[in-house]
DNA sequence: ACAATAGTGTCTCTTAGACATTATCAG
DNA sequence: CTGATAATGTCTAAGAGACACTATTGT
């Protein structure tokens, strides 16, 4: 390697992991307490130092698996936001942080994590308020458009509730079911099943299944 | 510092530097023959390695100035695409490359530089090829809905042929004239304005001009 | 029957797309 | 006047948004 070495950047991932709560019907924020100083014990995104070489798909795992406790086979997919690049936005040293998002199952997961509803994150270390605030419209942006995304999150299959939640949570308001419906029915790749999910304890016309044809999960694009 | 040498990943930014040619009608995009090995000769996207501190925008004025020979003041506007993560992608080494873009005012411009029309760019160095391939789309949405890179583009007034040159070159086809006058009366800082430009050698009537109310060149948000 | 939840038909308004027609220049 | 270029009125289709109404469950 002829290329320098001190004056490179180091370069970090930080994720936004985003879990549906199906019980809560909301979608939750994956943030963990920092266990080393700089910012030790507050809130962060979960991030990692990429590694010489390493993917940053790879490097996203890394993190979701070491600091939420999140296991690797749980994240159903993940991808690429944009680059933070403010010198001094970590206080060791210059550091560019390139945001991931990534998508768990919930049905995978242990507890231990720390989950925030999307509407009510805490105040985080380093920047990374600025990059939740940041990236918040452009996850929005992606539901019903990235199928990759959308699949991760609401699973292989999902109700015309679910979805209304998701959407709601992620839009901030909650489209008519109506026209939801013919919003996904536009979706390649998606289906509406004759099937009908088990109804509420509560009572009240159980929901219509949807189903991806394809399978949407486990792309996951990063760096296209 | 703290943090690991070697095995942090080198980042270098790789810069689609465009450039609205109007007698030609059309959208070019800045390539250099490279000086160094490897692919010693071939034309590639300007491209510099990142300092550590520094930010993506200085480095992709860096790398548009140093390779292309473009003055710093004709750099209108930039922003940023996306990330390519391929560790073999350098024969160098795995070095990460955020890719930006970046408009010129093609009045500010010396010459020496090859530009390319946006269809029928050679054949390019490392995966540049790709990197063109995939952040063209990327473009093509920036136009009309970033004001940033639509004024950086077409400069500060301009006419509406001229604006229908570059709809076509960045998307692929030339819309109705009534149809690209509505989208750009909802752009916002945007203005349709009473004067005529004056009308071609070969006659016809003169074209209307558009005018940008606030100053919508110079942002050029990099990172957010 | 009633409360709770979900699905659907349909009306309106906005937007996208496509032309045909009209307007203004040089020669 | 003719050829060239540009602007605009308008028709149609598609989509977004908003409700009202119907359907299916548990209690």
């Amino acid at each position: 390697m002829d290329a320098p070495r001190i004056e490179s950047t180091l370069v970090s991932v930080d994720v936004l992991t985003l879990r549906f709560d199906a019980r809560a019907r909301t979608v939750l924020l994956g943030v963990a307490p920092r266990a080393l100083d700089p910012f030790a014990g507050e809130p962060a995104l979960p991030g990692v130092l990429l590694g010489r070489g390493e993917r940053l798909r790879d490097a996203g795992i890394r993190a979701v698996t070491g600091k939420l406790g999140v296991a690797e086979r749980a994240v159903t997919a993940t991808g690429q936001l944009t680059t933070f690049d403010e010198p001094s936005r970590d206080p060791r040293g210059p550091t560019l942080s390139i945001a991931l998002w990534a998508t768990v199952d919930p049905a995978l997961l242990d507890d231990g994590p720390t989950w925030a509803p999307l509407d009510g994150v805490p105040h985080l270390a380093f920047d990374h308020d600025r990059i939740v605030a940041d990236c918040r419209p452009m996850l929005a942006d992606r539901l019903w458009r990235d199928a990759a995304f959308t699949a991760g999150l609401l699973g292989r299959e999902f109700t015309t509730a679910q979805a209304l939640d998701v959407t709601e949570s992620l839009t901030g308001d909650r489209p008519y079911p109506a026209n939801l419906g013919r919003t996904m029915d536009r979706v390649p790749g998606l289906e509406r099943t004759a099937q009908h999910a088990a109804a509420l304890p509560k009572g009240g016309r159980p929901p219509l299944v949807w189903r991806w044809t394809r399978d949407e999960a486990a792309q996951g694009s990063v760096g296209r």
